[in-house]
RNA sequence: GCCUCUGUAGCUCAGUCGGUAGAGCAGAGGACUGAAAAUCCUCGUGUCAUUGGUUCGAUUCCGAUCGGAGGCA
């Protein structure tokens, strides 16, 4: 059997706030494992509080990868998050460690496991920024007709109003004469290329989940994300993902003065509550996942019954 | 105490010139291939405060009662 011969990966995935980081941890010191974070957010520095960012002392408690390795005005995707993690995973594996993927962006996740590889290709920001000017201009329903002409297939799978992967698809066809179809598809690996193990972690209602989100923003206000929140603030311009990250727009109404603290707490509390939805969406459709409790008594065992298969 | 306004979906409110009602937000479900903590899609029956009256028919008009807001004293 093939999957005999994978690298095997154990992997902590679920939506915010149901212990990820504890899990990882815990597992990492009982089986000699090394993190490699899984969260798009995380990568960057001095966005440590309002991402729920493993503490200093948690990240000596185990080795942890790929937090902390961008600034934020730089650019950053899930092509170059998986050109990392696949370096990591073989350096740890090298090691004798077994990779640990703990972290809540399900599209890297999916996308590792999956084996997806892109082409060699970055991103232009000119480019997307001269479709974007011509959206303005033209309007959406003119860019999707581009896109109908151009690549009919993506055209019945991208929703006319979603304009961002409307032109998306539009970029990548002006820079590589690709379409967004052929893309995936000379993208997908024909097998994939490791041996993951699964653990979902979830709370068994959605009050439970909703009510440890409240819980842990409001500690976070108590850390002081708003001061983090500030330097954010007075550089969106140019830190465009920190910008909207869920932990600190929601403050910027109280930096302009049209909104008290605690109306943006609220609203923060509520942006974290429908993000946590959206990642049950995209995990819950992910096969082969073994879903737990949230702390997840049952997380040893399996592991053990993997590594020693 | 008197006067005016107000009581419609979990919240904020629209509306019905009398034929039992609809938006935004919340909530639920879903999508997702280079910004993904982003972006986008689908889903709305609720004693229209209570109670009498007028009417073929009232959430809509009239009265009373009970809430809420403001004004005058």
């Amino acid at each position: 059997m093939a999957a005999g011969n994978k690298q095997k990966l154990i992997v902590v995935l679920g939506p915010t706030a149901t212990g990820k980081t504890d899990l990882a941890i815990h597992l990492a010191r009982r089986f000699g494992g090394e993190i490699i974070s899984a969260d798009s957010m995380q990568i960057y520095r001095g966005l440590d509080i309002g991402t729920a960012k493993a503490t200093v002392q948690e990240q000596q408690a185990a080795p942890h990868h790929l937090i902390d390795i961008c600034d934020p005005q730089q650019r950053f995707s899930v092509a170059d998050y998986l050109t990392l993690a696949r370096e990591k995973i073989t350096e740890i594996a090298g090691r004798g460690a077994v990779p640990i993927i703990a972290g809540g962006t399900g599209l890297y996740i999916s996308s590792l496991i999956e084996g997806i590889r892109f082409l060699d290709e970055p991103a232009d920001d000119g480019l997307r920024a001269r479709l974007a000017q011509q959206a303005r201009e033209l309007g959406g329903e003119e860019m999707y007709r581009r896109l109908e002409a151009l690549d009919p297939q993506a055209a019945a799978a991208i929703h006319p109003h979603n304009e961002k992967r409307v032109l998306r698809a539009l970029e990548l066809y002006e820079k590589t004469g690709r379409t967004i179809t052929s893309q995936r598809e000379q993208s997908r690996a024909q097998e994939a290329p490791y041996n993951p193990l699964l653990l979902g972690l979830n709370f068994e209602s959605r009050e439970q989940l909703y009510q440890r989100i409240g819980l842990r923003i409001d500690r976070m206000v108590e850390q002081g994300v708003l001061e983090e929140a500030r330097r954010v603030y007075e550089n969106r311009d140019g830190w465009i993902t920190a910008a909207q990250a869920i932990g600190y727009k929601e403050f910027f109404p109280y930096f302009e003065g049209t909104a008290t603290l605690e109306a943006c707490v609220d609203k923060l509390k509520q942006a974290t509550r429908n993000y946590a939805k959206r990642q049950l969406t995209w995990f819950r459709r992910m096969e082969r996942v073994n879903w737990c409790d949230a702390l997840c008594p049952d997380a040893d065992e399996l592991v053990v019954r993997f590594l020693g298969e």
